[in-house]
DNA sequence: GTGATTGCAAATCTTTTGCACTAAA
DNA sequence: TTTAGTGCAAAAGATTTGCAATCAC
């Protein structure tokens, strides 16, 4: 599918981060990394890969996920016990989740204010301040103190 | 162990939340709200059980922190996918996670200000904002502008 | 060639489920 | 009684692991 640029960037993704390009990697990266940003999960970009004639077992898969993460490629995003999400948008962002499907949102860091941050304990320091606005759907009375109007609302068959 | 006051305390939670007192959830009602607030995992509480004398299975472990959870005397806290930590404390807070060791303490709300929260997307509502403090051992250049002083530092065993 | 990678299947781990049995009300 | 609750063992998911076969360099 798609010229070849997209193929190089792939390749390049993976080489300068010390990786060897194989096909599953390569295949992989391109479909992560081609698009735009999103959340996937491994068993859905599995599916991907197949669907898109990319022979790949699930443990590579996962293996590839997690070298990609290690890389600063990606980034795990732990918003459900039990399911992890791996966001291609590394940058300084936070998340919306939509609980009761699953649908998954950035939220530009900016967006965000976190202040009066508390000092962490002796011999360890911050690696991360995750913000993760969970949302279930409207019904009665709100139950945080924050407008409702509308952004990007969770329509799509999730995940 | 311990006198009958705290045993009336656990029933009168369990009675006024609608769950009949049995004598496995009164007793996991005592192990998990006669001390100070806590963090635990259905196996670690499931373990404490046992060492204390009380039969239950593991099972009713999971059935009762999920019931106490929706009576609203417990919290799911997630930080780590793949395993749920229950929080006695249901108050407005947020925490710290030592993601090497697993260990888990709470935040007053009142120490971390998040302004300028988005709006939530049409046909949604905020249930809660997480804000999860990741740490990790000091080392190398810190990842955040934060300082590094020393309020609670990681040490126990863990989870 | 040679060591890194992959695939597959089995193994782990955490959590859920089905159902006969037990105990509260 | 009668109905909720419990235990156990099996099932279900998600992720990891062991190891021989395979591929990149």
């Amino acid at each position: 599918m798609t010229s070849t640029r997209p193929f190089k960037r792939a390749l390049d993704l993976l080489t300068r981060s010390g990786l060897r390009p194989t096909r599953q990697r390569v295949g992989l990266a391109r479909l992560l990394f081609e698009g735009c940003d999103r959340h996937v999960t491994a068993e859905q970009l599995h599916a991907e890969a197949l669907a898109d004639s990319l022979k790949v077992s699930l443990a590579t898969v996962y293996n590839t996920l997690h070298q990609l993460t290690g890389a600063g490629l990606l980034r795990e995003v732990v918003v459900d016990a039990g399911r992890s999400y791996f966001d291609t948008n590394v940058t300084f962002h936070h998340h919306f989740y939509h609980e009761p499907s699953g649908w998954l949102a950035d939220v530009p860091g900016s967006k965000v204010v976190v202040e009066a941050l508390p000092q962490p304990p002796a011999g360890t320091r911050v690696t991360r301040v995750d913000v993760i606005i969970r949302l279930a759907d409207a019904r009665e009375g709100a139950d945080l103190p924050v407008g409702n109007a509308s952004p990007s609302p969770p329509e799509g068959p999730k995940i």
